[in-house]
DNA sequence: TGGTTGACCACTA
DNA sequence: CTAGTGGCCAACC
């Protein structure tokens, strides 16, 4: 019951309940999330569900990176410093890459080895 | 009204 | 190992 007035699709649904279900301090990838949601190759989708950002206050889109562990280029909060800040003060740690041309962040990438989310 | 693009990832050759 | 393509859905013009 209470349809939420869901407009989007179940999948944009599941997308946005799996990125809320993210623990804080915690980080996952376009491509879990997707999988999570029932379609492991529409991680552009996430991307673009994230970009809809409805409830940007319920959608945390800065727990959810590349799978390279970079940010997201078009960050949407105020930039990919102020994801870092996000992450972490929510005790997400942080690395470098050996390639800072990789890093949509100024040189720096969510280490995963710590911060992997796993449903 | 329809066509094209878009915060990507995984698989195949 | 590297390179290239497909897939999936919605919103915008």
């Amino acid at each position: 019951m209470a349809d939420s007035s869901s407009t989007t699709s179940p999948f944009f649904d599941e997308v946005y309940r799996v990125v809320q279900n993210i623990p804080r301090g915690y980080v996952a990838t376009y491509g879990q999330v997707a999988a999570l949601a029932g379609s492991p190759r529409a991680a552009r989708y996430v991307g673009f569900a994230l970009h809809s950002n409805p409830d940007p206050s319920l959608t945390p889109c800065h727990r959810v990176v590349f799978r390279d562990g970079s940010l997201s280029p078009g960050y949407a909060f105020g930039g990919p410093e102020r994801q870092r800040e996000l992450l972490e003060d929510e005790g997400v740690c942080f690395k470098m890459p050996r390639t800072q041309e990789n890093a949509g962040a100024p040189g720096w990438v969510v280490d995963f080895d710590k911060s992997a989310w796993q449903a």
